[in-house]
DNA sequence: CTGTGTGAAATTTTTCACAGCG
DNA sequence: CGCTGTGAAAAATTTCACACAG
C-alpha cells in the first residue's frame, strides 16, 4: 500500500547516499529493480522505533511497569499522536484507558526491529572513530555483536581494541565469511571508503553503515546508511544563521549582517 | 507559507530529540512558542544541501567547471528532479542547456548554509569519540572552528588533543563566553549529557549536536540534532531482516563489478 | 472516564512532465 | 536541442479529533 516509487538504489532513511563521484561521468545508474517493499511499516516510523525502544528501556530500568502514549511520547521527544500512530503499525499492544505495558512493548519493538536475532558487525578503520565505535558498549544494548575490527595500517594491526585483535584489511573477505558478518561499518578516511564498501559487498554484506564523508556507490539490494558529522553541523549552522543573523549567542549584538 | 505547525520544541530534521526521560513524570512540556519560521527552504532540502556541497567540492577538486543536474544528482545520490527542485529554492543558478557552474553553486550553497561565516564549536567529552571529532579535519572543510575541548576527567584535562589543551568541564561557561561558542557538541556518556546540555543552554548556546544516547530536553529556541550509532544500526537491522529472513548474507551473491 | 487506535484532514516531500531559455 | 526551472500530481508523513474498549 505504501512505497512503490523508486529512490535511487536501495536506500533507507535520511542521508543515505549511494553513488560515487566517479560514477558521475559514466552510467546514468538508473537501477531497474526498485524492490517494492510491500510490507507495512513506513520508513519514518522505523526510524523512530529505536528511539521508543530506548525510552522504554530507561522506563523499564526505573521500574515503571506501564506508560501512556503521552508519557512515552514525551520521553521520546515526539508528540503522542505520532507515537500512537507509529505503534499502531506494529499492532494493538496497548490497553485502552491504561497505556502500554513497558516490557511487552519492548519485546514487540525489539522483535519488529529484528533485535531478537544477533547481528554481527565488522568495523573497518580503527582510528579514533573506529575505536569509539568498538568500545561503544551499548551497541543497541544487545542485538549487535562486533566480531571483527580491520585496518590497513600495520601499526594498528595486531593491537587489541575492545577485546579484539585488529586484523589486516586484507583479511576482510575471510573475516566476513568466518564471522558471518551482516553489517559492515566503514570508519575509514574518505578515500578508502568506496574500496572497502566494494569489498564488503563483494563478500556478501548487504547493510553498510558509513561514517566516511563520501557518497557510496552500491548495487541494488544493498542498504547504506550514512552518519556524517559535518553535515549535521552544517544543518545546525543553517538554523543558527536563521535565528540570530550572525554568529554568537542571542544577546550577542554582532553586527555581522551582509558580508 | 510552509511550516506553521509545532513539532515538540524547537527541533530540526530527523532524529532530533528533546525531552528527557525524567520530564516524563512532570510537565506536559507543551511550549507556547512554535516559532513559525516563515522563510522558504524546506527542511528536507536543507538536509541535502550539505551533500550537494560536498559533491560539488569533489567535482571542483577534479577540475570540472560545470555540471548538469543529472550529473550532480548522481554524484550526490539523489535523482535529478529532486536536485533541481532543491536548487530552485535557492534561486536560478543554472544555465539552461548547460548546467550549473560548479564554483558558483558552491558559493551559493555555502552562503545559504551560513558557511561563509565561521562557527565556533566546543566539544564536551574527550573520549575516543570526542577525540575523533576533534581530529576530524574536514569539519565542513571550513566554516567551523573547534575552539574548546572539555572533559570532567582530570586525567584528560590538560592533555593536548588536536592542538588544543583539554579544559575542565567546570570552565564550560567561561569557554563559551570567551570563545563565543555557537554550537555545542556533546560526546559524553549518556548520564552526563543532559547536564552538559543544560549548561550549554544556560551559557547561551542555541545549537547542540548530541552524540549521547539520550533524548535531550531543551527550551524553545534551541536546536538539537542527534547522531546515534545504535539507532542507525537498528534501522539497518530492520531492513536486513526484511531482506533475508535471518542473519548472514543472502545467497544471491550478485556483486557489482565496481572496478 | 481515560487513553488507545484510527479514519480523515492537513502538511510536507517527492515525482512528473513540459514550457521555454540559452 | 538540451537541460533548467517549476506548476501540478502523487506519495508520504503528520496531525486532528473522536468512537469506543477496558
Amino acid at each position: 500500500m505504501r512505497r512503490a516509487r523508486e529512490e535511487q538504489r536501495t536506500c533507507v532513511g535520511p542521508h543515505l547516499d549511494t553513488s560515487s563521484i566517479e560514477a558521475l561521468e559514466h552510467t546514468p545508474v538508473t537501477p531497474p529493480t526498485p524492490r517494492p517493499r510491500e510490507r507495512g511499516i513506513p520508513e519514518a516510523t522505523v526510524a523512530r522505533l529505536p528511539v521508543y525502544l530506548r525510552a522504554l528501556q530507561a522506563l523499564n530500568a526505573s521500574g515503571t511497569p506501564t506508560i501512556s502514549s503521552e508519557g512515552l511520547a514525551t520521553a521520546a521527544g515526539v508528540n503522542s499522536a505520532k507515537l500512537r500512530k507509529d505503534l499502531s503499525y506494529l499492532g494493538s499492544y496497548g490497553t485502552r484507558g491504561v497505556g502500554y505495558d513497558v516490557e511487552y512493548l519492548i519485546y514487540q519493538i525489539s522483535r519488529e526491529l529484528g533485535l531478537t536475532k544477533d547481528w554481527t558487525v565488522a568495523i573497518v578503520g580503527i582510528g579514533n572513530l573506529g575505536r569509539a565505535l568498538a568500545n561503544y558498549g551499548g551497541f543497541g544494548t544487545r542485538g549487535f555483536r562486533i566480531a571483527a575490527l580491520l585496518d590497513a595500517d600495520t601499526a594498528v594491526v595486531g593491537r587489541e581494541v575492545a577485546g579484539l585483535s585488529v586484523r589486516h584489511i586484507d583479511t576482510l573477505e575471510e573475516a566476513v565469511k568466518m564471522e558471518k558478518v551482516s553489517i559492515g561499518v566503514i570508519a575509514t578516511p574518505a578515500a578508502a571508503a568506496q574500496g572497502v564498501c566494494d569489498r564488503f559487498v563483494e563478500a556478501g554484506v548487504t547493510s553498510v553503515l558509513n561514517f566516511a564523508p563520501v557518497v557510496l556507490n552500491v548495487p541494488p539490494g544493498v542498504d547504506v546508511r550514512k552518519v556524517d558529522l559535518s553535515i549535521e553541523l552544517q544543518i545546525l549552522a543553517f538554523h543558527e544563521q536563521r535565528k540570530n543573523g550572525g554568529h554568537g549567542r542571542p544577546g550577542w549584538i554582532e553586527a555581522a549582517e551582509g558580508l
